[in-house]
DNA sequence: TAGATTGTTAATCGATTAACAATC
DNA sequence: TAGATTGTTAATCGATTAACAATC
């Protein structure tokens, strides 16, 4: 398969078709089409076929698409075959939620340790070490991580992120509530709540006022 | 100001306005303009000043907008300055972040009570009640609640969500990997982690290669 | 006044959708 | 073969960007 410029668009759609071919219903038959694919997910059938035509050419006319080959065309081509090794900044509550997910791994995603300010524990629940903010750079060059987590509060956040692009890391994953400042290579991925709870709050607003 | 129809696009941009300038330094002039907050954030300065003119009509020319009344402005706009109540759904560690989090007030967003079919504890650290899924539906009714937050596994996720609808709610904030099927009048909101790191995981891929 | 900034109207860009030929 | 499904090419739609007139 030879890969085509992809938009983000797209990207950012693969992993819902990826995380119901997963889940799929086992013993049936082991061929899926677009349609049935688009039809199950409440999407447009033609955006789906176009996407999956973006990262497989196992689509056969009339059959459709062998799912096992899909989930693996669709997982290689999002990266999920090799893992990437992260460390993320900040224990507290948000930060332990992440750590003690299990899920990642199926992303390719390997939290390798958490750093925190506070030395109050030295390993998570599940044995991932606990280290202080002095470690970070000699932890990150030796063991040449490319993504960084940060889960600590908004205040904090520019600080740690200077400091993770200080070591090497190449992308950024944040959870605080603010903007970063970062330079032009560096990926910064913010995954903000509060543009959820926008979506949300207006969607209720429309109802409430409907109801009047 | 007249309410215009929204595109969803600059729905999800304002919150990131707020937030800057709610953490302004403070101190400096009253006023800001549309270009300064687009250099700040690193955004075009023609959206911002369009995003704005969507939700203020407080801009003056030469001047801009006084900080105070922006602010107020966009946070009416988002609906949050009347809460909203809302229930969770998964007492789990995901759904203990969420409930430990201090930051949802200023969104409008209040959080009553958790529910898990583990009676293990009543009352959160927080002191949230967290009560049985039989309570669901009592609780919802009785408290016209309107918001559910979904963070059980994702086996159980559509399971919960009907239960939720059935008890009257008309979003859902939904933290499992799953495709959730609902009525058409109802909004989920996906806050998905997968989306997140796919957009990463190709940053990275990208980086590599260039790097060989 | 002059100049910065606003809001609006028009042009461009990108993504989605529709139409259709190719294929098993 | 007939029909379902694929992939591609063209049309539509929406959002972003550019150009410009209005204003303090």
């Amino acid at each position: 398969m030879e890969r085509k410029e992809i938009s983000k668009a797209v990207l950012k759609r693969l992993p819902g078709y990826l995380a119901y071919l997963q889940n799929m219903p086992e013993g049936s038959v082991p061929y899926i089409s677009a349609t049935a694919l688009a039809n199950a997910l409440g999407m447009g059938e033609v955006q789906v076929r176009k996407d999956l035509a973006m990262v497989s050419d196992g689509g056969r006319p009339k059959i459709g698409y062998l799912r096992e080959r899909l989930i693996r065309d669709i997982s290689q081509f999002l990266g999920y075959d090799n893992t990437t090794d992260a460390i993320l900044v900040g224990a507290g509550k948000l930060g332990q939620a992440l750590l003690g997910y299990g899920g990642f791994e199926t992303y390719g995603l390997n939290i390798l340790a958490a750093f925190d300010v506070s030395p109050a524990f030295g390993y998570t629940e599940e044995g991932k070490p606990i280290l202080l903010m002095e470690q970070l750079e000699s932890f990150c060059c030796a063991n040449q991580v490319l993504m960084g987590i940060i889960t600590v509060p908004a205040e904090y956040a520019q600080q740690v992120c200077d400091r993770l692009i200080a070591a090497g890391i190449k992308a950024i994953w944040n959870f605080a509530p603010v903007h970063l400042e970062v330079p032009e290579h560096i990926l910064v991925q913010n995954e903000n709540m509060a543009t959820s709870l926008a979506v949300l709050s207006m969607h209720l607003q429309a109802h409430m006022k409907e109801k009047k």
